[in-house]
DNA sequence: CCGCACCGTTGCGCATGACGCAACGCTAGC
DNA sequence: GCTAGCGTTGCGTCATGCGCAACGGTGCGG
């Protein structure tokens, strides 16, 4: 082990567990790989990977198709995952927040948090439209081309905007905001009205208005946000929708302590 | 690394990984507790949990009270969770036939049986749009106004047609059928090209097309099923769909035994 | 059928990274 | 004030993590 806390003040890491769990992270957003294939993301042998997996399967936090096929996420996550007190803080909490406001307007109502250059859906509740937003829970989705995205840009880490300032934008419809300096003026314009909206920027059709949820101590903690298709949710409503969950997340974020 | 499966037939463990893993059992049973616990809970030294713990807090796994002070589990299970269970969901859709559907049109694609008075449906599978029809498997749909409805009593039991005619005919957007003529006569125009449709009759902005799914000998077993969004759907389409739906269903129904 | 490519797993031995020791600074309690 | 205990961090040793190579299995194409 050799040591050192490299320049930007990160403590050493174990590296072997660094990989183990980095794997956690690439099969949370592919679904499932082979260990070649995870082996190749991290930059070391198949070997290295087959027996990492290995490891993280005893514990049940991945599982394996077969006897010698792909892996994925295991259930061993989500049991622990109900054992922690920050699930039972904001998860609780948030859940409640969904719900209601999925009760209250009828659309699909959900809870972001900010995952490294992703906003990370943690909490959904539907509407009962059949035509509405299919399930994202678990899903990272691009900061720039959402609302919960574009909360967790205009209200938290300084980091995020710069480390996004520094990548080119990647366009998803016509409607996406490709430009950094007009990103910019949107983020700005977010922190000073309360709240984000997107139109068809993510995708066509697609419509969504979110919040901060902030704690006590004024940290951005997550984004809440109302999705549905554009002619249930056209940009004469967002203010409405935008009131709503404004009051919903202050409240939200008071009570986390 | 000394390796060997040990007598219970064990693969080997990363050491370090086992070990770093074994602290978020502990943290789970516990709530919280400190590296110095930590370490001797593991039979390790509290220099050696502090580091594991620091790779873990970096990944999100735990997270730490104040500078100094104890751990619990952290948000990052959450997130992984949320991942895990998603996929637990979607491995649970679907038939052969709908996956094969919803991978050549890229939308939802249901089978549906007729019970009683209602279209029932027993499967789905979705495309990979956001905007699309959420989750109807076990519920019950009225016949005369969804396109599974109107090929399920096309083609069934003339019983189920009396039966509805008995009754007046539910209205549920203005472009619903509430006339039991018109109904028959929308019915034999189904039987006449094969296959069925509805736009906006169950719910504004849901358009849906439908093809029978019969056995070797005749019998209607299923309606098999694309809806979407209007826009994404409009009548135009309707054919190409129908065109696909039939082969797929007519393959489908000759696989029945 | 065969050959080939690719997969995940496993044995092996090397060297590097995980480890414990010791020291440090901080906090809480007396 | 002092003491005890905490988590963190530098250091050097050596044990364990690592990549290489081999194996057996599977799928594909000729």
């Amino acid at each position: 082990m050799r040591n050192g806390a490299d320049g930007d003040g990160q403590p050493p890491l174990v590296q072997s567990v660094d990989r183990a769990l980095a794997m956690l992270s690439v099969l949370a957003d592919r679904g499932s790989a082979g260990a070649t294939d995870l082996g190749a993301e991290l930059g070391v042998h198949k070997s290295t990977a087959s027996r990492l997996l290995a490891t993280l399967e005893a514990h049940g936090l991945v599982e394996q198709r077969g006897e010698r096929g792909t892996y994925r996420l295991g259930f061993g996550l989500v049991r622990l995952a109900g054992a922690s007190a920050a699930q039972l803080d904001l998860s609780r909490l948030g859940r409640a927040a969904c719900e209601r406001l999925a009760a209250e307007l009828d659309e699909t109502v959900n809870l972001a948090v900010l995952d490294g250059d992703s906003a990370v859906n943690i909490s959904q509740v539907q509407g009962s439209a059949s035509v509405g937003v299919l399930n994202w829970v678990g899903r990272r989705t691009p900061l720039h081309a959402t609302s919960s995205g574009k909360v967790l840009l205009a209200y938290g880490p300084s980091a995020a905007r710069a480390a996004l300032s520094a990548t080119s934008l990647e366009r998803y419809t016509p409607a996406t905001i490709t430009d950094a300096a007009l990103l910019d003026e949107v983020l700005a314009g977010v922190r000073e009205q309360g709240w984000a909206a997107t139109e068809g920027e993510l995708e066509l059709g697609l419509n969504a208005v979110a919040a901060p949820v902030c704690a006590p101590d004024g940290r951005l903690v997550a984004a809440l946000s109302v999705s549905a298709p554009s002619y249930r949710l056209p940009r004469d409503r967002f203010a409405d929708v935008a009131e709503r969950l404004c009051a919903v997340a202050t409240e939200t974020g008071r009570q986390l302590g």
